[in-house]
DNA sequence: CCAATACAATATCGATTCGAAACCTGATTT
DNA sequence: AAATCAGGTTTCGAATCGATATTGTATTGG
């Protein structure tokens, strides 16, 4: 019996994909990470728009992430706001610029590849994000769920709420992405 | 409903095995990449140890895989021969100084997360292969199976053998990842 | 049979990116 | 107030990419 590492096999279909990308965005002219990190931008909340979040996320360092802002920022494609309570944080926003490219290059072959991929058996999607929860939670990483499926997400008659941040939070928040996400 | 999307889950898991992966290269001296070309090396059979099949295999570019080769030769890792026939090519192979090093970075924390995470489920092992093979097949890549797993692999009285190549093979060879594999 | 040409495998090189560690600045603790 | 910690930046060397060059093989037309 064959030992089949599920390591090797994650890694090799990232291979795969990242080469995919790579191609893609060579012809916009920039980096996969540049996208990964707008697609992240706009998928997520006050919570986890910093550079510290974003380094989590990717499993980067600072410094590359510091780095890959510093161009974004550069090309007028994202935003740098100091926090005003706290000083030392940034709270990175996307701008149209960089809406724009994003849209642009979400629509790709990847992408239609993917649902041809997929489509057969998509309640075999289960198993990724099972996979990847274990992973995190080996790693003792955190897990960046959407913020309405948080344990410390609640929802009273005024609308909704963190119970972690004990602040209020509106529709759009809720359906965002947070580093301060747990599992319930 | 949230659109999940199943590259995105692929790619967080394979840079948190990177990040995981670099903390135990650091403490050897060498880069994740050695290592995998490395157990590579230690698993092709000699149609399949070439720095091209390489390339494919770790979806990098030629270049880079280059460079990688020069570096482990320089440090007497691995060893390149000329082929006999096409003097274009170039044969790898580990020397037991890569051995050593392999099986002294093999049994990594890592794996024992491996079993950890997967040990509940190892019958969703196919998807992982399953979604591979997908991917590859889209990225019209080669499979990288076991040769004797092959379409073209065939056992006789005399023992094993490949139609493609029409040559003999050893039990070894048989147990081998070849490039040229081909899903029957 | 022999150029000439196309193709294939690998190597080389400049530019870019990334990781590791040192550093800076502001917040927190003692 | 000093020490410690946390978020972010800078610096520097190593790794990677993409393009080009080099070398060897196969093919084709005379």
């Amino acid at each position: 019996m064959e030992t089949i590492n599920v390591f090797d096999l994650i890694e090799r279909m990232a291979a795969l994909i990242r080469s995919e990308e790579r191609k893609k965005c060579t012809e916009l002219g920039l980096q996969p990470v540049h996208l990964q990190v707008m697609d992240y931008l706009s998928r997520c909340n006050r919570y986890s728009d910093s550079p510290a979040a974003l380094t989590k996320y990717l499993g980067m360092t600072r410094g590359t992430v510091s780095q890959t802002l510093l161009l974004l920022e550069k090309k007028g494609y994202i935003q740098k706001i100091a926090d005003v309570n706290d000083r030392r944080m940034v709270h990175l926003s996307l701008l149209t610029e960089g809406h724009a490219i994003l849209t642009k290059a979400h629509p790709a072959d990847l992408y239609s590849q993917a649902s041809v991929i997929f489509n057969s058996n998509n309640s075999q999607e289960n198993v990724f994000v099972n996979a990847l929860t274990a992973l995190q939670k080996a790693n003792k990483s955190q897990s960046f769920g959407l913020c309405k499926t948080c344990k410390h997400f609640t929802t009273s008659q005024d609308g909704f709420f963190c119970n972690l941040t004990k602040e209020q939070l509106s529709q759009k928040d809720s359906e965002k992405i947070c580093q301060e996400h747990t599992v319930i």
